[in-house]
DNA sequence: TGAAGCTCTTGAGACGATTCAATAGTTTGC
DNA sequence: GCAAACTATTGAATCGTCTCAAGAGCTTCA
C-alpha cells in the first residue's frame, strides 16, 4: 500500500534518486553530511528496498530453492538447516520446498523456481535421470544435485548408499540373521535402488546362507512402514524373517510399531536396522540401529558448490561430492541368539 | 546468462510484446493463428517467464513467508504442510522460515520477506508481543500470527493452550500424581507461559494436596529434554516429582530418553506427557500421552486467513481463530498405582 | 589565472513484463 | 454507401532500482 519508494526518499532529503541508491550500495562514495540527509529521510519515511526492481535490474536474485523428498523426514530438515546455515553468511535466502515425492509437485516446483529466476537449485530428484535437468541447466540455472551422485555434468553431494546397505546387511548377517526383509520404496528412487543393491552384496558375500526379501511401497513414509510391517508380522513365523533393514528411519519406525502392536519383541522376533540416523531413531521404543549420513554436512557442501559455481563459473569445475555412511548400533539389532 | 525474454520471442513470431503478453495472460482475445505463432516462438527459445518482472509491475508477489520457531519440529514441518496445500490451489508459494527461537534471526527473515514485497506472512513470532509487528503491517505487509493470539490488531490462530496445560494437569492429578513437574521453556514464549498457567490452575483446583516443580530452558528441544530430564532423575527418590508435563513433545521425548538411561521407568517411576502430540511421539520408547493440536488445520486456517485479507482489504474483518486441544493418552502415563 | 585533478551529485537509460489507449482492419446494420 | 460496432494488434508508459557517463563545484599548483 504505502510502500515509499527511492523517490520519495530523494524528495525528502532533496537528492537525486542515483545519491539515494550509492547511500544504499556505496555509501563511502558519498559525503557524510548528504549521507546522514538520506538516513533520516530513509527513516523519516520507513523505507524498506524493493528487493523485485534491484533484481529485476540485475538478473538474478539471492535465493536458492531447495527441492526435497519429504518435509516430514527430519533428514531433510538437517539438510536444509546445513545448507540455510552458509546461506545466511552469503547473504543469500534458501526457498525449502516439498516434492513429496511427487514428478508433478517436482515440475511446478521447478517451473515456479525458475521463473522466480533463482541463483541455483539444490535437489534430491524424484527420478534418477530427471528429464528436465539439461533443460533447465541449459535455459542458465545452475543446479546441484542432493543425495544423488550426478551423471557427470552437474555438481553433486551424495553418500555412498551401495555402501550403507552393505554394512546395514553385514551387520544383520554377523549378528546371525539367515533370512533378512528388505523395505523398501520404489526402486525408480536412487538411494532405495543403491541401499538394496549393496544389501543384495552383502548377502551375495554370505555365500547363498542367507535369504533376501524384499518388500516395496511407493512413498518412504512411517504409515508405508507400519503398513509393510503389519503384512510381514502376518506371516507364519517359519516364513517370517528375522530381520529388517528398512530403506531410511521413517519406515524403521512404523516398521517398529507393526512389530509392537503384533506382540512381536524387538529384536528377539525381529532384529530392525534403519537408514538416516535421525534423531528421533535413538529416542525410538527401541532405540533403532542406523546406518548414519553426515546430513547437515550434505546440505553445507551442496550449496557451497553452488556458491562457488555461480561467482566464479569460468574457472568451475562441476564436482560430485562422495561421503561415507557410518554404522550406528543400538538395541534394535541386539544380538537375539548366540551365534 | 541465454535466459531469452518476451521481446525475443516476438520477434520471432513477428508481433509485439504487447501480443505475446495477451498470449500469455488472456490468450483469448488473441486470434488463434497469431497465439500458435507466438506458441510455438516460445517453445523454440525456451521461453521462461520472469516472474521478478512481472511482480514489480504488479507491486506483489504472489509469496507467502512462513516464519516458525523451530523447523526441527515436527508440529511446524505439518502446520507447514496444511499452509502449502491451501496455497497450492492459489497459486501461491510459502517461503518457510527458521527463527529458531532467535528474535535476531526473525528480524532478519522479516527483513529479508518485506524487501521481496511478499504478499504476506505467516509467523509464530519469538516474543508474545513483537515490536516490528505494528510497523510492519503499518508499511502494508499483512501479518497473520500462528499459534500464538493476536492482540485484536491482526489475525491469528491459535490453540487453547492454557485448557491444554489444565488438561494435561488434570490428567496427571486423576492419575493419582500429587508431585508434578512441569517442564517448559522460557516463560517468554506466551504458548509455553499458557501451558504453565493451565496446569497451575488444574493444580491449584486440587486444592493444596498437589505440589508443582517447575524446571525452565531456553529452547523447546529434544537435547534440552533431555538435560532437564538427568537433573530430575538425579534428585533423591523422596524428592523427585512421579510425573512431568512437558511443554512440548520434543521435550517429553528427550525427557523419556534420560528416563530410560537412568533407569527409571516409564509410565511406573515417572509418567511423562507431552504437548502438540507429533507422529514420533506414538513411536516413542513408551508410546508418549499428549495434548493434541490440529496441526495442519492451523497452517490451512492462517493462510486462509491471509489471502481473505489480501484479497478483500475492504471488507475484511480481523479474527482470532481458536482451536481447542485434545488429550490423547497412550503408555506414558498409564495408571500406575490403584488410586 | 587557468588548467588539471579532485570529490560529489545528477539524470538518463536499462532490466522484463503488464496494461491500456489508440489504431488498423473487418463486419454489421440501416 | 457509410457510420457504427467489433476484433486484433500495437506501442508507449509504468513498476523501483542500479549503473555509468557527464557535469558541477572545489582545490591545487604552475
Amino acid at each position: 500500500m504505502a510502500t515509499t519508494n527511492i523517490k520519495e526518499v530523494a524528495q525528502l532529503a532533496r537528492v537525486s534518486v542515483g545519491t539515494v541508491s550509492n547511500v544504499l550500495n556505496r555509501p563511502e562514495i558519498v559525503s557524510p553530511a548528504t549521507r546522514e540527509r538520506v538516513f533520516e529521510a530513509i527513516k523519516k519515511l520507513g523505507f524498506v528496498r524493493n528487493e523485485v526492481a534491484r533484481h529485476l535490474r540485475a538478473g538474478r536474485s539471492r535465493t536458492v530453492g531447495l527441492v526435497v523428498l519429504d518435509v516430514a523426514n527430519p533428514f531433510f530438515v538437517d539438510v536444509a538447516t546445513g545448507a540455510e546455515a552458509v546461506a545466511d553468511d552469503h547473504d543469500t535466502m534458501v526457498v525449502l520446498c516439498n516434492s513429496a515425492g511427487d514428478s508433478g509437485r517436482e515440475r511446478r516446483h521447478l517451473d515456479q523456481l525458475e521463473q522466480q529466476r533463482v541463483m541455483g537449485v539444490l535437489i534430491t530428484p524424484v527420478e534418477a535421470e530427471p528429464p528436465w535437468l539439461e533443460e533447465l541447466v541449459a535455459r542458465g540455472t545452475p543446479v546441484v544435485l542432493v543425495d544423488s551422485p550426478a551423471t557427470g555434468l552437474q555438481c553433486s553431494v551424495a553418500v555412498d548408499d551401495r555402501l550403507g546397505g552393505q554394512i546395514a546387511g553385514a551387520h544383520l548377517i554377523e549378528r546371525g540373521h539367515r533370512r533378512i526383509v528388505f523395505v523398501g520404496g520404489p526402486p525408480s528412487i536412487k538411494q532405495v535402488a543403491d541401499r538394496q543393491a549393496g544389501v543384495t552384496s552383502a548377502v551375495a558375500a554370505a555365500g547363498g546362507a542367507v535369504e533376501l526379501l524384499t518388500a516395496t511401497s511407493p512413498t518412504l513414509t512411517v504409515a508405508e512402514g507400519r503398513a509393510i510391517g503389519e503384512r510381514v508380522a502376518a506371516l507364519p513365523p517359519s516364513e517370517r524373517p528375522t530381520a529388517a533393514f528398512c530403506a531410511n528411519d521413517m519406515m524403521a519406525l512404523g516398521f517398529l510399531q507393526a512389530m509392537a502392536s503384533n506382540g512381536l519383541r524387538v529384536p528377539a522376533d525381529m532384529a530392525i536396522i534403519g537408514y538416516d540416523d535421525i534423531d528421533f531413531a535413538a529416542a525410538a521404543a527401541v532405540p533403532l540401529s542406523s546406518v548414519r549420513q553426515p546430513r547437515e554436512l550434505l546440505g553445507r557442501t551442496a550449496i557451497d558448490l553452488l556458491l562457488e559455481e555461480v561467482s566464479e563459473p569460468e574457472e568451475h569445475r562441476h564436482r560430485q561430492v562422495i561421503f561415507q555412511p557410518d554404522l550406528v548400533i543400538r538395541d534394535s539389532t541386539a544380538p537375539h541368539r548366540p551365534i
